[in-house]
DNA sequence: GTTTCTACTGTAACTTTGTCACATATCGTG
DNA sequence: CACGATATGTGACAAAGTTACAGTAGAAAC
């Protein structure tokens, strides 16, 4: 398996183009819970996703952490390459949730294929507009959803990405996701425990009622 | 003046690409409060500033607003020309708050430069990623920074774009940006006041202590 | 198998921010 | 000057973030 399948622009490119990123790619592996990218303006470089699962977060002063968006197979991460574009100003961190695959371009190449190739250009574009949809549709969530609503929403995507109705998570781990403080998380986690959504045990949250927290989600006020 | 002052990359343009971009963008003019691009799916176009100022903002289901950034001049506005980029999936208003003369350049036109020209296409990520950043600046005072600081760094910014010490701007308006609630902000800004920061009147601020709201930005704490 | 250590969870008291319900004040217009 | 509309002020309460510490499960050490 090449990174052919995994660009979905491949077919529009030329052929030394796509000579060029099989050349420069090199397929690399990361475990759970490994740092990929530290979001200092050293550049890693250009990820797209083989298999597994990234995290892609910012981080406080205070060592505060929120979760800006989770790549997946076929996911390409722009912001780890911030010396690309110049105009990406910030430290994203990535890390790996899950034993991942990943390639990792270059920037310099990545740079010179973008400089030529129209098609690359534009689907880079698309990448971004993508990524920045996902932060704004994150900052309307932090900014007018009640927090028992978007536990109920993060603990409901948490069990489809793990395809499992127990989730192998710690309340800080939620914390930092969700960027708020772990007793938050604690205080709503055991009101859900009290209403039979959940059941708790140390570093596992048992979902019993998916039904109950999906009507919290929905709900209206 | 025409628009070619506007566009940094006009050097870079290809004879034909100036020609086509003199020939379809047109010079409209927005009063200060006038709405130009509503947040539906409807295409707008693309707009760049020529003078004057506009914000760019999200609203909740509830009426509840935020600034997510403001355009000066040379500024462009890709939000408004979501069917460009197809992966932007959220409504972001646009709004002039001064008299403001601007380019519109229409959705085709542009997707077919785009489509052509690598110099075009690269602009449109810089100009994208730039806003991504400050959006994400924008999460990071959301949510690591307390509310007197975010305040008191907004009344000078705020002095700074007026060029005045003395805001034009009701406690509901600058809610309407910070993206809270008016009773908060009168609140705060009577603190202020208390501080000798500020004085107070109906419509009105008067920055009485600039150096005093910017130690209060600097705190540590 | 018991002890010890560490990471995880629980909780109370308090601060800050957001919400709700009104009261009061100021300005422009008739 | 009265009236209506918009702007500001305020108290009581609710929600979420902070601080400080206590309890507890599981792994590691003995």
């Amino acid at each position: 398996m090449d990174i052919s399948n995994y660009l979905p622009i491949w077919n529009k490119l030329k052929e030394e183009e796509k000579e060029t990123i099989l050349q420069s790619a090199t397929l690399l592996s990361a475990s759970a819970g490994e740092h990929i990218h530290d979001g200092t303006r050293e550049c890693t470089g250009l990820l797209l996703v083989a298999s597994g699962q990234l995290r892609a977060y910012i981080i406080s002063e205070s060592g505060r952490e929120i979760t800006l968006y989770r790549l997946l197979e076929q996911d390409m991460c722009l912001f780890s390459a911030s010396c690309i574009i110049r105009s990406l100003q910030f430290d994203v961190l990535v890390k790996a949730e899950k034993d991942t695959k990943f390639w990792l371009i270059s920037t310099e190449t990545y740079k010179n294929l973008m400089d030529k190739s129209v098609t690359i250009s534009n689907y880079t574009n698309e990448i971004l507009a993508s990524r920045t949809s996902d932060i704004i549709w994150l900052m309307e969530q932090v900014m007018w959803q009640s927090f028992d609503k978007r536990l109920a929403g993060f603990l409901l995507e948490e069990a489809v990405l793990e395809d499992s109705d127990v989730l192998s998570i710690t309340h800080e781990e939620i914390a930092n996701h969700m960027g708020t403080a772990r007793e938050v998380v604690t205080r709503m986690l055991k009101y859900f425990q009290s209403e039979g959504f959940v059941s708790l045990s140390r570093g596992f949250i048992k979902i019993e009622d998916s039904e109950g927290l999906e009507k919290l989600v929905d709900k209206e006020n």
